[in-house]
RNA sequence: GGGCUAUUAGCUCAGGUGGAUAGAGCGCUUGCCUCCGGAGCAAGAGGUCGCAGGUUCGAAUCCUGCAUAGCCCA
C-alpha cells in the first residue's frame, strides 16, 4: 500500500511537469515475477498516443523525471512499455514499524467514508435447521460484514425472516399432522408437507407445551403449531449461527412489513411515480419500462401480494432506514430473479443502491461420494452436523477459499485432514510457528529489534515478506470493493507459503544477536497480519496446534 | 421455446476496467531430517485459456456464432 501509494504520488507529479493527464486505465501492481521488480506501471503505453510519442520515449522521460526520487532505487523500462520500479531495502523495512504502530487496525482503510451499508444474508425460511448451503451463505456475509467494516463502511448485518407466506402455513400443518400422529390418531398425509425428523420432534415438544391442542378447532391447533414450530426452528437457527460465529444485528420480520401497512405504503408510491397500476383486478409493476419483457403482478386478483410484492416493500424499507448500500447474499439458483429486483430498486429511485452476490451450491462430500441433500425429503447434513464434526474455523475457510458464485466441492472428510490438502491449517500453522519461536526467544532472552535496528533484513526472503505484509491493506480494499473475501484467504494462503519458506532458509535463534533480533521482530509483523486476515475471514488463529 | 451463468494443467480452482513468458494447491518425478515444529522446504514435467470468426498495435479478458453443462422463466 505505502509502495503504491508513494509511487503514483510520484508519477502524477511526473506527468504534471510534463503537462500530461494521469490515464484513468493506468494499472500500478506488484508483479508476481520478482524478474520485473517490487512494482510495475503501464503507465507509458497508456500516455503514449495523448504524448504523440512511442512508448519507449515517453517511458524514458519518466525515469529522467522521477529520478531524484530518494526512496526508488531503480527503474527499468520493459518492451511494451512498462516501468518497472525498484524501492530501497530501507523502504521497505520501515513497513515494519508501520505494522507496528497500527497494531490491529492495520489494513484498515478509508475507502467506504462511512457509507452506510446493510448486508443481509442467510435469511433462510423457518421452516427447517440450517444446511451446508446455508453455512456459506452465512460465512461469506460475515466475512463480507467484516471486511467492509475493515475498509471504513459503516455496515449493519440483517436477517430476513419469512414468516408471512405459504411454507409457513405447510410447517404448521406438518406439525400438526405429526401431532396427531403421536397422538395415536389415523391421518393420511398431507400432500404437501415437511418430511425431516425434527419435525416429529417439534410435534412432541409442542403437545407437550399445549396438552389440549388436538381438541382445539382445526384452524385454531394449526395457529399453535405453526407459531410454535417457527419460534423453535428460529431459535435453533439463531444458536446454530452463534455457534458458526456469525453475527446479525438485525432480524427482520415479513410479517411485521405487512402488518406495518408498509406494502400498500410502497404500492402507493409506484402508483404515485407512475411504475405501479391495475388492470384486470389486480396490481402491477411496469417493469417493461425498466428492460422487463413483461409487467409483473404485485397483488393477484384475488387480493393476495406476491412474493416480488413484499420484496419491493422490504427493499423500500431498507433504503428508508438510510442506507446508501444495500447488499443482499442469495442462492444462486435466484439469478433470474435479479434483474427484477435491480428494476424494482431503480423504480424507487435507488439506482445502484442494490448489489446482489449470488452463492452457488456446496456438494457436500465424504471421501469423494456425494451426500445427498434435501429439506423436503428429511435427508440432509445440518450446518451444526457439519460444525460439529470438522469445526468451524476449518468450514469457514474452506466456504471462504473459493469465489461466491462457482460451486464448491465440501469433502468432510478432506476439511478434517490436517495436511497440505487442507489450507486452514496451512494457514494457521504459519502463526503458530512464529508464536512458538516468539516463545523461545523470551526464555532466551531475545527481544524483537526496534524500528531502528531493522538494517539485518537485507536478504531477498526478508523483501518477499516485506513487499507482502505492505500489500495487506490493499488487498483488504479490493476484498471490500469487490465484495469477495476469497481475495483474503488467497492472500494469506501466499503469505503463509512466503512465511514457511522464510522459516527454513532464514533461521531466528541461532543468528547472530542482532540478526536475530532483527528477524524476530518481522516474523512478529507476520504473525500479526496474518491473525489480523484470519479474523476478517471469522477464523482463530491458534498460539499453538 | 426464451434468458442467465459457466467452460483455464491429470484433478480442484485463481486470474476479466484489453498489456510482459497465463498462476496456485493437490497429484506426479527428483532432492533435503547434526539446525528455532518435516503439519515443512527446493527443483522439474504438465496449457492451441471449450471451438470458430471479429474488433485491436496487442485478447484467457471485449463482440458474434456454435458446442457442452448447470440453473431460472414460460
Amino acid at each position: 500500500m505505502r509502495a503504491k501509494i508513494h509511487l503514483e504520488e510520484a508519477l502524477k507529479k511526473a506527468l504534471a511537469d510534463k503537462g500530461w493527464d494521469w490515464p484513468d486505465k493506468t494499472v500500478i501492481e506488484s508483479p508476481k515475477d520478482r524478474q520485473f521488480g517490487d512494482m510495475s506501471a503501464n503507465v507509458a503505453m497508456m500516455l503514449s498516443k495523448q504524448a504523440r510519442m512511442a512508448p519507449r520515449a515517453v517511458a524514458e522521460a519518466l525515469v529522467q523525471a522521477l529520478s531524484g526520487d530518494a526512496l526508488i532505487e531503480k527503474i527499468d523500462i520493459a518492451g511494451p512499455g512498462f516501468l518497472n520500479f525498484t524501492f530501497a531495502p530501507s523502504f521497505w523495512r520501515e513497513t515494519v514499524g508501520h505494522i507496528r504502530r497500527a497494531g490491529g487496525s492495520y489494513g484498515e482503510s478509508t475507502l467506504g467514508n462511512g457509507t452506510k451499508v446493510q448486508v443481509e444474508y442467510v435469511s433462510a425460511n423457518p421452516t427447517g435447521p440450517l444446511h451446508i448451503g446455508h453455512g456459506r451463505g452465512a460465512a461469506l456475509g460475515d466475512s463480507l460484514v467484516r471486511i467492509m467494516e475493515k475498509a471504513g463502511y459503516d455496515v449493519q448485518a440483517e436477517y430476513y425472516i419469512n414468516d408471512a407466506g405459504r411454507q409457513m402455513l405447510i410447517l404448521g400443518n406438518s406439525i400438526l399432522f405429526r401431532s396427531r400422529q403421536l397422538a395415536g390418531q389415523d391421518v393420511t398425509e398431507p400432500e404437501d408437507f415437511y418430511r425431516g425428523d425434527y419435525i416429529i420432534d417439534i410435534a412432541r415438544a409442542c403437545l407437550k407445551a399445549n396438552p389440549a391442542l388436538l381438541d382445539l378447532p382445526e384452524a385454531e391447533a394449526m395457529e399453535i403449531c405453526k407459531n410454535y414450530g417457527m419460534a423453535d426452528i428460529l431459535q435453533g437457527i439463531k444458536d446454530d449461527l452463534a455457534a458458526f460465529g456469525v453475527r446479525h444485528d438485525n432480524w427482520f420480520s415479513e410479517k411485521s412489513l405487512v402488518a406495518d401497512g408498509k406494502v400498500e405504503e410502497t404500492f402507493a408510491d409506484l402508483r404515485a411515480s407512475g411504475m405501479g397500476y391495475e388492470a384486470d383486478g389486480a396490481f402491477w409493476f411496469r417493469s417493461t419500462r425498466l428492460g422487463d419483457d413483461k409487467d409483473r403482478v404485485l397483488r393477484k386478483s384475488n387480493g393476495d401480494t406476491t412474493y416480488f410484492a413484499s420484496d419491493i416493500a422490504y427493499h423500500d424499507n431498507k433504503f428508508k432506514r438510510g442506507f446508501d448500500l444495500v447488499v443482499d447474499i442469495w442462492g444462486a439458483d435466484h439469478h433470474g430473479y435479479v434483474p427484477r429486483m435491480m428494476a424494482a430498486c431503480e423504480a424507487l429511485g435507488k439506482k445502484g443502491g442494490l448489489a446482489v452476490i449470488l452463492v452457488n451450491l456446496v456438494n457436500l462430500l465424504k471421501n469423494g461420494e456425494p451426500i445427498a441433500m434435501s429439506t423436503r425429503a428429511g435427508q440432509f447434513e445440518t450446518l451444526k452436523d457439519v460444525v460439529d464434526e470438522v469445526g468451524a474455523d476449518a468450514s469457514r475457510f474452506m466456504f471462504l477459499s473459493r469465489k461466491s458464485d462457482s460451486k464448491l466441492d465440501f469433502d468432510l472428510e478432506l476439511v478434517k485432514q490436517k495436511s497440505m490438502d487442507n489450507p486452514v491449517y496451512y494457514v494457521q500453522y504459519a502463526h503458530a510457528r512464529i508464536r512458538s519461536l516468539q516463545k523461545k526467544a523470551e526464555e532466551t532472552g531475545l527481544k524483537a529489534a526496534d524500528d531502528t535496528a531493522l538494517a539485518p533484513l537485507d536478504t531477498e526472503h526478508d523483501a518477499d515478506l516485506l513487499r507482502l505484509l505492505d500489500q495487506y491493506p490493499d488487498y483488504v480494499e479490493s476484498a471490500a470493493r469487490t465484495q469477495s473475501p476469497h481475495l483474503i484467504s488467497m492472500y494469506l494462503q501466499e503469505l503463509a507459503s512466503t512465511l514457511h519458506r522464510y522459516y527454513t532458509h532464514c533461521h531466528v535463534l541461532s543468528a547472530d544477536p542482532a540478526v536475530a533480533s532483527a528477524r524476530l521482530a518481522l516474523l512478529g509483523c507476520v504473525a500479526d497480519v496474518v491473525k489480523n486476515g484470519l479474523s476478517l475471514l471469522g477464523v482463530n488463529a491458534p498460539e499453538s496446534m
